[in-house]
DNA sequence: TCAGTCCATAGATAAAATCTATTGCAAGTG
DNA sequence: CACTTGCAATAGATTTTATCTATGGACTGA
């Protein structure tokens, strides 16, 4: 088996025809044939079945297609960033909770590389797939919380897929709530005080993911449940409506504005906020930049609270 | 780039030393040599630092050969699956929760089988490596459940990597008790019942692992808590200290023994247990018939509850 | 200094990938 | 019903790549 008989064998079964996928291929159509018949025999199985009318993929095929395109996948990720083909262009990626800090560093990061071509990457998201993104190479970098209760589980994880976890600061959960909020004037608040208004949460967010606000938020608080996507859209329904999210409160007021308040959470817990990077592979220059970066920004944070 | 280019750097970066990797590859010295340069030419990148006294990886090839440890690894499940090198060894991969009716379910397929020669994996583990092992086909099914709490992530996390979900059967929350505890009298439990008890759960397991035991059990209620890895040690402290362990309540005494039992729990949640698929890939016949096993062993676990 | 170890180079050779040219087959067409 | 068309398979030549043997050079340690 090799990388380009996968190659061709995905082209083959995208164009439904040997002889056009010869033509996208830059090779001659017994030259593709020739390729398709060796891997079929080294492996004993039928991929294609051919016709005089174009060829069709069996089951069979099918699924030896799936691992083919799992192995492209990532043999991409070498051609992509090691290869000239992207012309010079700056990559870098990264895969974080849904901190406003962190969206501070990656576009400080933006602005101190000055690079005329980039492609930069800043995937909010999951737990799950900050963890993968970072495992597996798509990120140089993930961002995301321990606390008491997720933090085994969390650690073990990324001992199995030998990543390194380096903390950045501790916070202690605070709620975030507008302004004008009913619940502005008190210095601190309690699971109890939240209970008549909404919570908001991030559909795929860091809250609702693994750990943290369900350990909070129990059975008995979730009368009222908004779940959003979007983080501008999460901070409108926090004003509009007066509802509450809870967060890591590390807040940034030139990046939510002056309507947005955290105040401090009256509950037994704290959230160990970090970064994970991959443990074979040496942080690229980029990555390096950004870690003291965030470092920077969150050494504000740590006098904050 | 080709595999073996990528093998032959793997096995160097493991030797140190260009020569015995050679000889360890059975080929001769200068092809391995060769080989090297070419792909080191190829990339513009110097993965080994040459000398007199052998080779060293520099910081930019360990970063290289991270990312051919990935492409290895994947290809790696094309060859062990299509590959005759296991000489007709039947495989199989199943990635679970703890749930001891997938245990059974597993039992039963091994015993139908009847094959003399086979490997099969029974991985029980927590939510996150399951929808890992199933999009990276290095399980060729999953079992986990949801409820309304994980549901929609859980759900998006499927649908970008591709997964199919296949309800099971919904089950109420139970609690597993010892048949000599003191709650064993009740009918039902509440979380309040529950609070002078051990609770008992999986360090890596369903419960410690996304939303579900989180849920319920909130911080007021985790004054005595243990974690183990085993299901037997589970269920001998569970007996022996008289704790409890929140589950789906699908027990199977042939499997858990007549000193465990299981008692409902007055919560309003549910937990729709079933099993994910890759979608790209047909199942196989083993996998197709792990299916079934499956479907009527819950089938009669709907009767019970 | 001299054998030992290790990687690099040169040139020959074997293996593979790919090419051109052609065949065969079935479906559609006037 | 011959005729064209579209597609994959085959044959044989050719180029490219991989690997081999033999040898050189550079450093190491007795």
């Amino acid at each position: 088996m090799t990388y380009k008989q996968l190659q061709y064998i995905v082209t083959v079964a995208e164009e439904g025809n040997i002889t056009s996928a010869a033509k996208k291929l830059f090779i001659a159509q017994p030259s593709l044939t020739s390729a398709i018949r060796e891997l079929e025999s080294e492996y004993g199985i039928t991929i294609f079945s051919r016709s005089n009318k174009g060829i069709k993929t069996t089951p069979e095929g099918e699924e030896f297609l799936g691992y083919a395109r799992q192995v492209l996948d990532q043999t991409t990720l070498i051609e992509e960033r090691y290869k000239g083909k992207n012309s010079g262009k700056l990559k870098f990626f990264v895969s974080a909770q849904h901190y406003s800090f962190a969206v501070e560093a990656f576009v400080e990061l933006l602005k101190r590389t000055g690079a005329d071509k980039y492609e930069f990457h800043m995937r909010e998201t999951q737990t799950f797939n900050i963890i993968d993104d970072v495992a597996h190479l798509r990120s140089e970098i993930g961002i995301l919380y321990l606390n008491k209760f997720n933090e085994e589980v969390i650690r073990k994880t990324l001992r199995d897929n030998n990543l390194s976890f380096t903390p950045l600061f501790t916070a202690r959960p605070h709620v975030f709530i507008g302004k004008n909020s009913p619940l502005s004037k008190k210095k601190s608040l309690t699971l109890e005080d939240l209970k008549p208004y909404p919570r908001l949460s991030y559909e795929q967010g860091s809250h609702n993911s693994f750990y943290f606000s369900e350990e909070i938020l129990s059975t008995v608080d979730s009368d009222k449940e908004l779940v959003v996507l979007d983080r501008a859209t999460l901070f409108n329904l926090l004003i509009g409506l007066n509802g509450y999210t809870i967060c890591s409160g590390v807040i940034n007021e030139e990046l939510n504005g002056p309507n947005i308040i955290a105040k401090k959470l009256k509950v037994d817990d704290y959230m160990e906020i970090g970064y994970i990077l991959p443990g074979s592979i040496h942080p690229s220059p980029l990555t390096s930049e950004f870690i003291s970066i965030l470092e920077s920004l969150t050494r504000r944070s740590k006098q904050h609270h």
